[in-house]
DNA sequence: GTCTATAGATGGATAGAC
DNA sequence: GTCTATCCATCTATAGAC
């Protein structure tokens, strides 16, 4: 039952709404080009998901479960937190280096219509507290140090995700006329951010 | 010679397209939509501004001038450096509880057409290195944790502006139900990231 | 300078043949 | 299921009266 047989139309077509989607996002895509890039018409699009919207939201639903639960789970481990936190950074940036235009495109489609990405994700029921009572737990221990564990997720995210979304932007201003070394940096990130959350939050042992 | 007199039209045009254009970006607003918002016809805006792309233009390059010198002019100041970055994040963070829709509107433009914004971000010549100098003349005083100022720039950035720019999907992720709770939290980052950032690179006095 | 009216282009959606 | 042809709404842009 694994997804045999995968090219079927209904198939091209999700594969290339996704392509284009991501990289022009709903509002920039265009189904003729979307019907370009899986081979087809575009009255096909219509035929099998009625409307562009009906499309798009196939797609964006797909994704959002496919970026969280994977990571999530690593940080309930029973490794030491050091451990923890050194690998979520490298998987994630991993991710995001695999997936350039996702910062950028998700950012852009949950504040374009924040009321749908909000019914939806509400649906995903994804839950932190797991992790914020570990934290806590961490936090008691005295193993890091006393703060809203709510900071920490932020600051992880933001200091993964930011340097993505705003990479235009970023390379420019970080290396000006140099900024091909902008992607060397980023590469370089799983080791620089991994040492600056730690050195932030870990306590010496006593 | 201090814009006397700003209730003219082209300055009602310059005002409703900037609410307009941040709110719903280039390609989700509409000439009519600022024309109304303006208070004018549609016609007019193609008087004053012979298109859609110009008037855009003129707002973005406007904003791009606005959003950067005054903040880096406070890192090179003579104060101690841990003041220098607690002010600089308190001042930052209030730019942008003032300007809630900035962050998530420059990452969709600057990811739209990003050979535009680097021309006119090139023009602009914003020329970090002065404050890279002054953060790596403080590691070799032993003041902070020896590491790539770039980072140090990076996280500052991605640590105050992600929450923004990422609001939607945070406040649901970090909080669930209670998610009204999210704008005191962004307040409280104020101090939170300042904490956070000066645990990590400060080195104790010796 | 400011307006109304309309041209012209684009792009999502549908009808209907095969 | 897949195609071509076309409809129709939307939106930028312009013409032309005042």
């Amino acid at each position: 039952m694994n997804e045999i047989k995968k090219d079927n139309t209904e198939d091209k077509i999700l594969k290339a709404a996704k392509t284009i989607f991501i990289r022009k996002g709903m509002e920039g895509a265009r189904m003729q080009e979307i019907a370009d890039e899986a081979g087809i018409n575009k009255a096909l699009l219509h035929y099998y998901f009625r409307s562009k919207q009906k499309l798009f939201e196939a797609i964006f639903v797909n994704l959002l479960t496919q970026i969280f639960p994977n990571i999530t789970t690593l940080l309930l481990s029973d490794k030491p937190i050091e451990e923890k936190i050194g690998l979520f950074i490298e998987k994630y940036i991993d991710m995001l280096l695999q997936n350039p235009y996702l910062p950028a495109f998700v950012l852009k489609e949950i504040n374009r219509d924040s009321d749908f990405f909000e019914k939806t994700f509400s649906n995903r029921k994804i839950d932190l507290n797991l992790i914020f009572n570990m934290l806590e737990k961490e936090m008691e221990a005295g193993n890091i140090r006393k703060m809203n564990p709510r900071d920490i997720m932020a600051n992880l995210l933001a200091m993964c995700i930011f340097p993505f979304a705003a990479k235009p932007m970023l390379k420019l201003l970080l290396f000006g006329e140099n900024h091909q070394q902008y992607d060397q940096f980023l590469e370089e990130r799983k080791s620089t951010i991994k040492e600056f959350v730690l050195n932030s939050i870990v306590l010496p042992k006593s």
